[in-house]
RNA sequence: GGGCGAUUAGCUCAGUUGGUCAGAGCGCCACGCUUACAACGUGGAGGUCGCAGGUUCGAUCCCUGCAUCGCCCACCA
């Protein structure tokens, strides 16, 4: 394919949509993206965190990708064969519950009216919509992905991995069934795990209810009063727990607290002595009951359970704690997480009172098919009315919600599927642990040991119908001897017994099994679908093929790097290390590297559900992609979250209005500035998405739109002054001070850039690249060629510094900015298609697949660097004094320096570029300069600068600053002075350190008396 | 309760193996459309680097405590 055409002229304004589609066309085609194995070469692969493909991508994501890329095409250019794996993730919860809240929303069905198949079809319609989308954003942002590989978690590729994982975890004994206390979900009738719970502190209430003693004997209470959040739970109450030791127990918690006092600061103090009071007073009031309990609860005492009236006993446990609430506790080892340690402790009956939509069941006795809201109101209404309820307070209650569907969580006894983590996490553990895989920033690693080291075993079976189905088919009925009948020869198959239930569980590695693969039997399928974490663990091997040996797992794994955010360390980092040491004993990336989180306004993580996520096509369509890119990777320090204020940008005025709390999920919002309403995602009425819709933006990103800018003009500028170039190598002698600065600059640029993005220091190399494009090479090289252009005589030489320069800087800043680079890279070969001052070469058809440039070490010279240091310094001193004095712009003035031979020396080669660069001409410079009666001076280290302003200056103004700053000197010499008359400074402090201090009061000093001077003469001029 | 991070100019944030590094962008002020760039140029104002101690010849940087904010994990009948 040949180039894209070009428009010939260059606008002013870099102009970002007319180049971005056309160069990503170009790269594509030229499959510059694909990567095969290539044993020439070492391999450098990342695969991207799938994105759910629940909704589009907002700005974290493009963060995420951004980072990626950069990564990727630095590497690329580096030599490498680089792939970088795309693909998306199926996210089985989310995804169908965004399916079924729509459903719900828009046709007032249920899953249940679907049915498994048709609904399922509806979430891979929605799959396919969202999946389209993020891939369109990630081209869109300029993601180098390889797409011929794309992959999809639930794709037949990723499910064989799944498949095989599975059936080797059961196979091995470390995949169990069983009945566990789980968070469930009423809304979405699922188990989810720990980590898709949030706490929430809502109001709630203290109920403390009065359970009869049975057969009360003299002396015994005549109830057991127990408090609770949770009175409908009461239902399942199998026992009231007593601590078998209540004194001792308090006798602790007293000392615990008395310690506690001893150190706490003097603000908890009061707190804690009330606390304290508080306990002693307990003990006093309630110690004698509590070991009267425990003495009923040995000789096996009951109470009745109200409203049902069965006898449950009191137990005695030490989960019972005699400081906290009435020291009694009830139990209900089916709907509470601690109860049900207990009651496997004491082998109660675990009594469970709820359907799986969260109504009541026939447990619940009269309160059967009540919900738990009704429940609740009736179960306390009726002890009430019994005169069992002794009394209610307010109190605020930590309640765990779904973090799916934001339903209150329900413990629940169910049978589920588990893995056992022990062995698993033990591998993952010792991974990070003996460096196989670092993990940056390290702080992070303690997180992820600190989670792996609870080794709770992971529950994997979900009550879902999107996601991959556990391929276990039970069987009750079949003998031993049937099924190896049945299986004879097959590697394919094992089988268990399960422990509860006394079934067969059947595991098949890719078939399908059929209803009547035992003769003589019916096999029934698990239902249940695996957790979408299971699929992502396997994510880096299974894209490459796993459990296939195939060309690309043996050449790209392990994968070099993984870029994520911190939220999913433990949920999928944690798993993938886990999965791939026991599926392939190998580690599955390197290097993991934690990038920052993007913040709202007021420091909230972006999510769409908030209504404070930006879509980065907002961005790209105001700034562009490589403006969004520069600007995040501009952002991404190492300790810093990135806070974002973000604005809609109204359509009709294009005036920016501040997103708020308030504002965020309003589905139309009128513009203050032109009074004209337009909508935001939230627009569902056929009014709202009528109106245009106002796109969100962060102004943070004009800072990159402006570099983006600059660096086009500089271009620009190139473009327009390289006509008649003609490549040649460039000898020493022929290049001048600039040019050697620029070349070393240019160099150390080269290596810090080099260096930091082989750190992830993304915001460090984005700032000397910024910085070196805009006040080096910008505001000073560009500056000085200028003339040099001009002149028959030095502008070929000019030219071919100018073309190698911009063309390093170019390679430089072509990962994070990759189209407006090759937009100007395509154009400069028009003019220059061979580059460089050593060794002129043909540039490469694209910047994608140029060599990264490397650091020239040649040609760093730090005394260059110093010298030139000298001429800005100069060129700031008289540029200072124009703007001091208004001198009109157009005026020239003139200058002298008085310094050392040296300077001199230096700044003669520099004479020509006062006028274009300050309007300014030096007459003169040295030791013996004289200067003129009415000057203007600044005086700096190692100089004095005259600057002639006769006729000009305001000579009061003048003198009133000098004062200003002979004062400011002159403590700032005084500071020295101290510090130099401090024998313990002179003694201890380093020699080079001491010296450097005398030379800077010696500086002082040397300005100290050009200003006196300056004062002394111009004290007595007239003005 | 445990852990992690932050606190620097009006705003958003860099920075430091502890010694001229107190910086950038935006905003503000002054002057300029000078033949790459007003999405620009030149110059300027603006900060006892959260507070209090300590270590050190020397602390924005190291240590301790405190305050405020954020995040993660655990847990409260």
């Amino acid at each position: 394919m040949q180039r894209p055409g070009m428009k010939e002229e260059l606008p002013k304004q870099y102009d970002h949509s007319t180049t971005e589609k056309r160069w990503y066309q170009f790269w594509l085609q030229k499959g510059y993206f694909h990567s095969q194995p290539n044993p020439q070469r070492k391999p450098y692969c990342i695969v991207i965190p799938p994105p759910n493909v629940t909704g589009a991508l907002h700005l974290g994501h493009a963060l995420n990708n951004t980072l990626q890329d950069i990564l990727i095409r630095q590497k690329r250019m580096q030599g490498f064969e680089t792939l970088w794996m795309p693909g998306t993730d199926h996210a089985g919860i989310a995804t169908q519950a965004v399916v079924e809240r729509r459903l719900w929303q828009e046709e007032r069905k249920t899953r249940h009216d679907l049915g498994r198949a048709a609904l399922v079809e509806r979430i891979w319609k929605w799959k396919d919509e969202y999946e389209a989308r993020i891939l369109d954003q990630l081209k869109r942002m300029g993601c180098s992905c390889d797409w011929q590989r794309t992959r999809f978690t639930l794709d037949p590729i990723c499910a064989r991995a799944v498949r095989h994982s599975f059936f080797r975890l059961f196979r091995d004994g470390l995949i169990y069934r069983g009945k566990r206390l789980v968070n469930w979900d009423t809304t979405l009738q699922t188990v989810i795990s720990d980590d898709e719970v949030f706490h929430e502190q809502v109001p709630g209430h203290f109920w403390y209810f009065r359970y009869p003693v049975l057969d009360p004997q003299p002396g015994d209470p005549p109830y057991v009063t127990v408090a609770t959040t949770r009175p409908e739970t009461m239902l399942g109450d199998t026992a009231v727990a007593v601590h078998p030791e209540p004194a001792a127990a308090l006798d602790k918690a007293e000392r615990e607290l008395a310690n506690r006092l001893a150190t706490a600061p003097a603000k908890e103090r009061p707190q804690l002595e009330a606390e304290l009071a508080e306990l002693r007073q307990r003990r006093s009031s309630l110690l004698p009951l509590l070991e009267r309990l425990r003495d009923m609860a040995r000789q096996g005492r009951k109470v009745l359970l109200p409203l049902l009236n069965r006898p449950i006993p009191l137990i005695c446990d030490e989960w019972a704690k005699p400081e906290m609430g009435t020291g009694c506790v009830k139990i209900t080892p089916a709907h509470d997480p601690n109860d049900y340690e207990v009651g496997l402790r004491h082998g109660l009956p675990m009594i469970n009172i709820l359907n799986l939509d969260g109504t009541l069941n026939a447990n619940a006795g009269p309160f059967q098919g009540q919900s738990i809201e009704q429940a609740r109101r009736n179960v306390v209404a009726a002890m009430e009315q019994q005169g069992l309820l002794e009394k209610v307070e307010d109190r605020l209650i930590d309640l765990a919600h779904s973090d799916r569907s934001k339903t209150p969580i329900e413990p629940m006894l169910t049978d589920q599927w588990f893995i056992r983590m022990e062995r698993l996490a033990q591998m993952a553990m010792e991974a990070v642990q003996d460096g196989r895989i670092k993990i940056i920033p390290a702080r992070y690693a303690k997180g992820y040991l600190d989670w792996l080291a609870e080794k709770r075993d992971w529950p994997i079976s979900r009550q879902l119908w999107w996601g991959h189905q556990i391929p276990i088919w039970y069987c009750q009925t079949a003998s031993d001897v049937e099924l190896q009948r049945a299986f004879a020869g097959r590697q394919d198959i094992c089988w268990r017994q399960d422990q509860d239930s006394g079934q067969w569980l059947i595991c098949a590695l890719e078939e399908d099994l059929p209803e009547d693969a035992i003769p003589g039997h019916r096999l029934r399928r698990e239902e249940d679908v695996l957790d979408t974490w299971f699929s992502s663990a396997l994510w880096p091997h299974s894209t490459l093929g796993w459990p296939d040996q195939t060309e690309e797992l043996l050449y790209y794994y392990p994968t070099s790097v993984l870029v994520t955010s911190r939220d999913i360390l433990t949920l999928w980092v944690a798993r993938m290390v886990l999965m791939s040491l026991y599926n392939l004993g190998q580690i599955p990336f390197y290097e993991v590297y934690i990038h920052p989180k993007i913040l709202d306004a007021y420091g909230e993580t972006m999510s769409k559900s908030k209504g404070n996520g930006v879509d980065p096509v907002d961005v790209m369509e105001k700034f562009g992609a490589d403006s969004l890119r520069f600007g995040l990777a501009y952002l991404t320090t190492e300790t810093q979250d990135i806070r974002m204020r973000v604005d809609f940008e109204c359509p009709h005025c294009g005036k920016l209005l501040e997103q708020t709390l308030d504002n965020r999920t309003l589905p139309r919002i009128t513009c203050p500035h032109c009074g004209k309403p337009f909508a935001t995602q939230w627009a569902e009425k056929p009014e709202d998405k009528a109106l245009p819709r106002g796109p969100v933006v962060s102004e943070r990103f004009e800072l990159a739109r402006n570099f983006c800018n600059k660096l086009w003009n500089a271009s620009r500028f190139a473009l327009l002054n390289l006509s008649g170039y003609c490549p040649a190598p460039v000898p020493d002698a022929e290049l001048r001070i600039e040019d050697r600065w620029i070349l070393s600059r240019l160099a150390t640029v080269t290596q810090q850039v080099t260096d930091a993005l082989a750190e992830y220091r993304f915001s460090e190399a984005a700032r000397t690249l910024y910085e070196f494009a805009w006040d080096e090479f910008c505001s000073f090289y560009v500056e000085m060629l200028k003339s040099r252009l001009q002149e028959q005589g030095s502008r070929a030489v000019a030219q071919r510094l100018l073309a190698h320069t911009l063309d390093v800087l170019l390679r430089l800043l072509h990962p994070m900015v990759p189209f407006v680079t090759e937009e100007v890279w395509q154009r400069l070969a028009d003019f220059a298609p061979e580059r460089g001052i050593d060794r002129p070469e043909r540039a490469a058809e694209s910047i994608m697949i140029a060599p990264w440039p490397t650091a020239d070490a040649r040609r760093i010279d730090p005394q260059i660097e110093a010298q030139f240091a000298r001429f800005q310094q100069v060129l700031r001193a008289v540029r200072d004094v124009r703007a001091r004095q208004n001198v009109p712009p157009k005026r020239k003035i003139r200058f002298l320096v008085r310094c050392d031979v040296p300077t001199a020396l230096l700044l003669e080669p520099m004479a020509e570029y006062f006028g274009p660069l300050a309007q300014a001409e030096p007459t003169g410079w040295g030791p013996d300069v004289q200067p003129p009666p009415l000057v203007a001076t600044v005086a700096t280290a190692g100089m004095e600068i005259f600057v002639d302003l006769a006729g000009l200056i305001d000579l009061e103004a003048e003198i009133a600053r000098k004062k200003q700053e002979l004062a400011k000197l002159q403590s700032l010499m005084e500071a020295k002075q101290r510090k130099l008359a401090d024998p313990a400074f002179l003694q201890k402090a380093p020699a080079a350190v001491v010296q450097q201090h005398r030379q800077s009061l010696q500086s002082l000093q040397e300005q100290y008396d050009a200003l006196q001077r300056w004062l002394t003469q111009h004290a007595q001029m007239p003005s």
